[in-house]
DNA sequence: TATTGTTATACTCTATAACTATA
DNA sequence: TATAGTTATAGAGTATAACAATA
């Protein structure tokens, strides 16, 4: 796949527009293929009544140790304004609740009710699949290789 | 820089937020390494007084055909209505002209002006540093093969 | 003084529907 | 009737600044 015109200059071209010139570059190939696996991920959840981000924001309540709002903000990559709205809609879906840290009573930990438990824990298994299926074209080998690749290009460019 | 405190808790695990779990998320990944990207090209287009999706839309000015204002939406990838601004803003800043298609009068054909082609140019210079810089971290040979897997899985998923 | 959660604002992008002029 | 361009609207995401309570 994908020959060696990997940048082209006047002839040819395309029938379709992911062969145009944009469509190799890395802008275009990055906001698409994340568009398009954040449109699978929403139609996915449907059926859950959750988003996606209010999935990974379950997903990263950790039973173990107690998270403020502002570590889930950090661990979601998301800024803490946005956590408020976030945190607002799951309790909303009786997802999650929010109590004050009496240690720190600046601080909110949130924690899961049974229902975000289950929710949680079935998001994960449509995630896992949707993954799965994003990434059907790829190998295994390709597939670890795409994820390193961005991880490492995420790692290196804050 | 970030030492290995960036979360008080208590025991191992990761030292950085993109080391948690979320962060090997598919859609964790595709979404920051997009966000990260587009905030590099911005910086770096600013001194052209451009955007990202504006240069794209210059480039894709094929001098050779005319495209209209739909053909260029969908090389680009976005919906129409969104082309109308976009060319508003083009045509503002002198970079492109509308003239109707004497064919077939309800199309646009967009043609770039003397200063559009420049900007063009440099604003493709300016990003191919980008792709080159933010994929610093990887050898030639992943870069090819990350790009080729992002195609791979785009063209896959429509 | 600094931090946490909160609210408010502005700007962008996306999605949709509807209008007009042309075909 | 279908299409190209346009306008308007609503919703989500991002970025900022500011405020109250707490440290």
């Amino acid at each position: 796949m994908i020959s060696a015109v990997d940048r082209n200059d006047q002839p040819p071209v395309s029938a379709r527009p992911d062969e145009d010139v944009q469509s190799l570059r890395l802008g275009y190939l990055l906001k698409h293929v994340y568009l398009r696996f954040g449109r699978l991920t929403s139609a996915e959840l449907e059926p859950l009544g959750i988003s996606p981000l209010e999935w990974a924001a379950l997903s990263c309540v950790d039973e173990q140790r107690e998270h403020s709002q502002r570590e889930m903000a950090e661990l979601l990559g998301i800024d803490r304004t946005k956590m408020v709205a976030l945190i607002d809609e799951l309790e909303r879906k009786g997802c999650v609740e929010r109590r004050v840290q009496p240690v720190d009573r600046r601080k909110n930990i949130v924690t899961l009710t049974d229902t975000g438990r289950q929710i949680s824990q079935r998001g994960g298994r449509l995630i896992d699949d949707c993954e799965r299926r994003f990434l059907a074209v790829l190998n295994d080998s390709d597939a670890r290789q795409l994820r390193r690749a961005l991880y490492a290009v995420m790692a290196t460019n804050r």
